[in-house]
DNA sequence: AGCACGCCGACT
DNA sequence: GTCGGCGTGCTC
């Protein structure tokens, strides 16, 4: 079926999604002049109650699905479609399949801050336009309301444009009250493509004239000087010149010039491109994928490489061979810090015909990027999950590294995996969909099982290099060699590989699963760990600002200077953690060169990256760090990776600790030795044998593919059957526990096939204050379905205060 | 989600 | 007597 060419009188209606928890499409009447350019995917603004939102049209129709009366659409955000009606369809999937309002969906699919904002400001009314119209308006007055005679402004730019109005609050608040001005909301545009401000000395000011001027202001005075040795950006200047400034430019003795200045996203210059001969595996695995994006063939390819065997490469050349269809290319990441390195790849073969898009962006950047896609300019999309949204009308090819990550998966709105809306749009783009990973989730693996996936195998590392020899140290015994009560932090086996790497010149990168095992303040006499008085999580000592804090929400509190149980003296209270593990490198290895990566550290912005460079460059020694450092950074001069304690994620209350532990194990592993040197990996564990570990030292994914499928099919956990989440919390713990105990009831009513799995509390049992009840319900995908219904429908019906989130493909749950 | 309507306590 | 607490109900 063709779009009509005149659709406009047919189809007066606009059906539109709003951004707000109701999971219904809301009815316009579109005006005439706006009914050509208001297509399916644009953005409008439409009176909602009593005020304006910004909505999506989802549908034009003839008539309205709504009886009432209906309101007019406002105005039109976009002159043409910001979601194309492919992405459109597939949200309206999804906003379904994950029981998400629809209003909700689309607005993660759109570049955050990027349609204009409604803001407060201020009008005049029709006695204050009387008013000036009658010239009654004198003095400060009277120059605000000529401000306003042109239509309603905020404070803010009032404040800008009226300096010499001295207490501008105060005169509108007058103004207000004697019916003059009222309180108007207004549209304010999103971010505008960059201009960098720089102040300089005015055209024709004499030097010594002005400073004459200047010499009772002294802060004018300083600044002016600056700016007379050169002009200089605005935001050097810092918040505190910013008032010097504009007495400056008002006197006349300085001048702001605007530049455009295209942001650069990248940071540095692109590396030399090294492009290299196709090992026979990679030409294997190239050759189908080509094939597919030539034929326009919607398949999925699974590319499964050891670390080290060069998947990367074959990303490239599959983007290349997209861009010489005439089509283009999108690949994600599971992380901000690795699209650096996929960027840098990228921008050396192709240079810079590529965006980037994920959260670190600022609004501005992010919009920027998200048009430079949209218009055509550039070809390429680079991204984290939401990169997925990437506005290309003809993408040839979809790649995603490292697809067994689960930051593929987000968390709220729209809770949707990656993996599976990308299979979505590759489908409707008619491309083939790249999954890549030295360790594919089981999910994934099992649909090459299944044949809905084909697999390629990339077994050996470039130039073949071997994999890294893994040695596993058990702690238990290390324990028993110490004397009693000391704990083993570095086993002796972890100290004398250290020691070896850092006689040959070599590097070493310590491994510290944090979660569960981080900095906790816990009592040496009797084992107590301080807790969150809201959160019952342990409490997280930070040696910074000598406090607790609680991970979940924030809480802080004084170090205590005695156990809080027990009562025993401070000397007693210790923590592990990545602090903890700092120093015991530095008393065993006093020379070395340390560095941190964990999350405290990584709110410094900038500091990763300069830490992963210090690290390649070889000015760093010794890297502690978080899950951070296991992924996908290649530091050719790391001769040792250590694991502090690898079974730690084994504990976690989730069917998947075991996959993951193993994953992660694997990434970090493949850190160790990436040049001509074989590295050695050493990891430490209480349970040896467990098969997530015994088969890492192995390099042995397939067993531990079969051993973890099979536990699988005994459980019915996926990738067999379908499983939903549902997560009830309120400040008072019956309140939780009824409400999870009334969502059961539906479910189990709606679902009889189903297998439910509590309600019980939540590995979280308490966070922010709030009591976490959970429920899980596992069955084939038609009876989790109903059940998920069920849910949503019984989730509205809870009392106020308890509140209930679904998920119907969860990944992380706690 | 917001935002207004509505019905009961401590203040000019 | 009024300002203001947040329960509940609706949004084309």
């Amino acid at each position: 079926m063709t779009a009509p060419l005149f659709a406009t009188p047919a189809a007066p209606v606009a059906r539109v999604a709003l951004p707000v928890p109701i999971d219904r499409l809301f009815d316009y009447a579109l005006p005439p002049a706006l009914a050509a350019a208001a297509q399916p995917g644009c953005r409008v603004l439409v009176p909602f109650r009593e005020r304006r939102v910004a909505g999506v049209i989802v549908e034009r129709a003839a008539s309205p699905a709504f009886a009432g009366p209906l309101r007019s659409v406002e105005r039109l955000l976009d002159p043409e479609p910001a979601l194309s009606g492919a992405l459109l369809d597939i949200l309206r999937e999804a906003a379904e399949e994950f029981l998400c309002p629809i209003g909700i969906a689309l607005a993660t699919a759109l570049p955050a801050g990027s349609a204009p904002r409604l803001v407060r400001g201020f009008g005049l009314s029709a006695r204050g336009r009387a008013a000036v119209a009658a010239g009654a308006l004198r003095g400060e007055a009277g120059r605000i309301a000529a401000e306003l005679v042109a239509g309603p402004r905020s404070a803010a730019w009032l404040r800008a444009r009226t300096r010499e109005v001295a207490d501008l609050d105060a005169l509108l608040v007058r103004l207000e009250r004697d019916g003059l001005v009222e309180r108007a909301r207004l549209l304010q545009s999103g971010p505008r493509p960059a201009v960098s401000r720089h102040a300089e000395v005015a055209a024709g000011v004499d030097l010594a004239a002005a400073r004459q001027a200047l010499a009772r202001a002294p802060r004018q005075a300083a600044l002016f000087d600056r700016l007379a040795r050169g002009e200089t950006p605005v935001g050097e200047l810092g918040g505190a010149a910013s008032r010097a400034l504009r007495e400056l430019v008002a006197r006349g003795f300085a001048a702001i010039r605007e530049r455009e200045a295209p942001r650069d996203v990248f940071g540095e210059p692109p590396p030399a491109d090294a492009r290299v001969t196709l090992t026979a595996d990679q030409a294997a695995a190239l050759e189908p994928i080509c094939d597919a994006i030539r034929l326009r063939r919607a398949e999925t390819f699974l590319v499964h490489g050891v670390t080290g065997s060069g998947k990367t490469e074959v990303y490239l050349r599959a983007v290349d061979e997209a861009l010489r269809a005439g089509r283009q290319a999108l690949l994600l990441v599971p992380e901000i810090t690795l699209t650096h390195q996929i960027v840098a790849r990228l921008r050396a073969r192709f240079g810079d015909r590529l965006a980037v898009l994920h959260s670190g962006l600022r609004p501005g950047e992010r919009l920027e990027q998200w048009q430079r896609l949209k218009t055509g300019a550039v070809p390429i999309a680079v991204g984290a999950r939401s990169a997925l949204f990437a506005p290309l009308d003809d993408p040839g090819v979809i790649v995603i590294d490292e697809e067994h990550d689960s930051a593929y998966k987000n968390d709220e709105g729209l809770r949707y995996h990656a993996r599976s809306l990308a299979a979505r749009r590759a489908r409707r783009a008619g491309c083939p969909l790249v999954l890549g990973s030295a360790t594919p989730s089981l999910e994934s693996r099992y649909a090459a099982d299944a044949g809905g996936v084909q697999r390629l195998v990339l077994a050996r590392r470039i130039g073949g290099r071997p994999l890294p020899a893994v040695e596993i140290v058990d702690l238990a015994r290390e324990r028993e060699r110490q004397p009693r009560g000391r704990r083993v932090v570095l086993s002796s086996p972890l100290r004398a590989a250290m020691a070896e790497a850092f006689a040959a010149g070599g590097q070493v990168i310590l491994f510290l699963n944090r979660r569960g095992f981080s900095t906790r303040v816990l009592c040496f006499e009797c084992g107590h760990a301080e807790h969150c008085p809201d959160c019952d999580v342990a409490l997280v000592y930070h040696a910074a600002e000598d406090r607790l804090r609680c991970h979940y929400c924030d809480h802080a509190a004084p170090t205590p200077s005695r156990c809080s149980a027990c009562g025993a003296p401070d000397a007693a209270l210790l923590g592990i953690g990545t602090q903890r593990l700092e120093e015991e490198v530095r008393s065993a290895f006093p020379a070395a060169r340390l560095a941190r990566l964990d999350r405290d550290t990584a709110a410094r912005r900038g500091h990763t990256q300069r830490v992963l460079r210090e690290l390649r460059d070889g000015r760093v020694d010794v890297l502690i760090g978080t899950q951070m450092v296991a992924k996908g950074h290649d530091f050719p001069g790391v001769r040792v990776v250590g694991v502090i304690a690898a079974d730690i994620g084994l504990h976690m209350p989730d069917f998947r600790a075991a996959e993951r532990t193993f994953q992660l194990l694997t990434q970090v592993a493949g850190r160790a030795g990436r040049d001509a040197a074989p590295g050695r990996v050493i990891v430490q564990t209480f349970v040896p044998s467990h098969y997530a570990v015994r088969l890492v030292r192995d390099h042995d994914y397939e067993s531990f593919y079969e051993e973890e499928l099979s536990h699988r099919a005994a459980t019915g956990f996926p990738p067999f059957g379908r499983l939903l989440h549902a997560l009830v919390s309120a400040t008072d713990e019956a309140a939780a526990r009824d409400g999870a105990a009334r969502l059961a009831e539906a479910a189990a009513r709606a679902a009889q096939g189903c297998v439910q799995l509590g309600p019980a509390p939540a590995p979280l049992p308490r966070l922010r204050g709030r009591h976490r009840y959970q429920l899980l319900v596992k069955g084939d995908a038609g009876s989790v379905r109903a059940a998920a219904r069920a849910l949503v429908a019984a989730a509205e019906a809870l009392p106020d205060g308890v509140a209930a989130s679904v998920d119907a493909d969860p990944i992380h749950m706690l």
